[in-house]
DNA sequence: GCTAAATTCAGAC
DNA sequence: CTAACGGTCTGAATTTAGC
């Protein structure tokens, strides 16, 4: 088996500079939700030892110094510009699987082509569609691809694009040992550190760990790793995803929150997104899961922090029947007198919306009425723009709302917002 | 003491 | 100027509940 995995380099900070190309060669930092945490970085502000995921208070003092241009997160920009790359590479070849907003693996088998020379070609037309600068690894299993894909990133020798699939053994070998364990797909935070103790160092180290050993000390899922590092593919193309199984909405508020009331408006507006994409999706929900909490990184302010579920009167997609279920848990754990920093809603037991489980003892159907109010619902605001019609329930004022100071314009999908002068 | 369900942990991006 | 630290999702392991 071959596969590619073709990854967008720094992908948020490259889409802000597609549409602003005076940023070009310029420190860049795109922020998280609330603009709290650096979630993307240009190469040169890499270069200044901005890291992935540091509050921006802590690195202010580099930002001012250098000059840094900031970012709020801007998902319809990303989403769009995603759309647009993913695009191409299905029309280059037969199986792709969007793995996230900037990284998708292919299928490359049978093809005759020269893989270096494949990946090139798609890598300049990405580039020259779309803006987007891409890397591209090349190896018989997903993981390698992996490995493969940050070899080519870090390397410009490769310009972009690595194929380890007709490497021999001591020479991808050679390779591995460069890589460090934390590097290798599925060792996170906790076992890289277990496995250093070990003295499994590197990603060969990890390759030629024994197999019991793995399996007792790990999991299943880190004897896969293993496998798929001797070049046994374990992981498979997944085209189409299984159906969501859960789907959240949860944000952190502009300022703090203390009243009930704003609590409720908030969980409204969180119910509002979750069941959009719930009937995007043609699903519909059976249970929901709220929680609040305050500030955790305040040590000077008392900290509280509770979560309530319960099943919904009936499976469906319909906002306001789950908001009522919503705010019912909201009063159950709210307690007066904190400074909540974050609210959430999470929808489960997910089912097709046409495969409704009918309760042998309960005489309930799906209300035609309320899917009918959806479905106008849905039709009017992707005509005339999300947030044209909602519930009176999320309020006017929306002091709580999340903080995007800094955000650019959505060039590709608003035409208000496609000029910039 | 078993299985099933719920919860927690760890991982990804 | 203040004060300031993301969001969504999955699968396995672990804990708890129900018999």
């Amino acid at each position: 088996m071959i596969f590619a995995l073709v990854d967008c380099n720094n992908f948020y900070a490259s889409c802000e500079r597609v549409f602003n190309p005076k940023l070009e060669g310029k420190p860049i930092v795109v922020l998280s939700n609330n603009d709290g945490v650096i979630i993307a970085r240009s190469n040169e502000a890499k270069a200044l030892g901005i890291k992935m995921a540091t509050p921006v208070f802590k690195v202010q003092n580099i930002i001012d110094r250098n000059n840094v241009h900031v970012f709020s997160s801007n998902y319809v920009l990303y989403g769009d510009m995603s759309h647009r790359v993913i695009a191409i590479l299905k029309e280059s070849a037969p199986e792709v699987e969007i793995y996230s907003i900037d990284e998708a693996f292919m299928k490359l088998d049978g093809i005759q082509e020269n893989l270096t020379e494949f990946g090139r070609n798609i890598r300049k037309k990405v580039l020259k569609w779309t803006g987007i600068p891409v890397s591209i690894g090349v190896a018989p299993t997903k993981t390698l691809s992996k490995i493969a894909n940050e070899l080519a990133k870090k390397h410009p020798q490769f310009k972009g694009v690595l194929d380890l699939s007709c490497l021999p053994e001591s020479k991808l070998d050679d390779l591995l040992a460069k890589v460090d364990i934390s590097d290798v797909w599925g060792i996170g935070r906790r076992l890289s550190p277990m496995l250093r103790v070990h003295n499994i160092k590197t990603a060969r180290d990890l390759k030629y760990a024994s197999d019991q050993w793995i399996r007792k000390c790990i999991n299943v899922l880190g004897l896969k790793t293993v496998h798929e590092l001797r070049g046994i593919p374990c992981i498979q193309l997944e085209e189409n995803p299984a159906p969501k199984q859960s789907i959240a909405s949860t944000r952190s508020f502009g300022r703090p929150v203390m009243s009930l009331t704003e609590l409720k408006q908030a969980v409204a507006l969180y119910v509002t997104i979750a069941t959009e994409k719930l009937r995007e999706g043609r699903q519909i929900a059976s249970a929901i899961q709220v929680f609040i909490h305050t500030n955790f990184h305040r040590q000077d302010q008392k900290q509280y922090s509770e979560s309530a579920a319960t099943m919904l009167p009936h499976p469906t997609s319909h906002s306001p029947t789950i908001v009522k279920s919503a705010h019912y848990l909201l009063d159950t754990i709210y307690k007066p007198g904190y400074k909540y920093k974050k609210a959430g809603i999470i929808l489960t037991k997910l089912m097709p919306k046409d495969q409704i489980q009918l309760d042998l003892f309960k005489e309930h159907k799906e209300n035609p009425h309320q899917e009918k109010v959806m479905q106008t619902l849905d039709k009017i605001n992707s005509k005339h723009g999300r947030n044209t019609l909602s519930l009176a329930a999320l309020g006017k004022t929306k002091p709580w709302k999340m903080r995007q100071l800094q955000k650019s314009k959505r060039f590709t999908t608003n035409w208000n917002e496609t000029i910039t002068i």
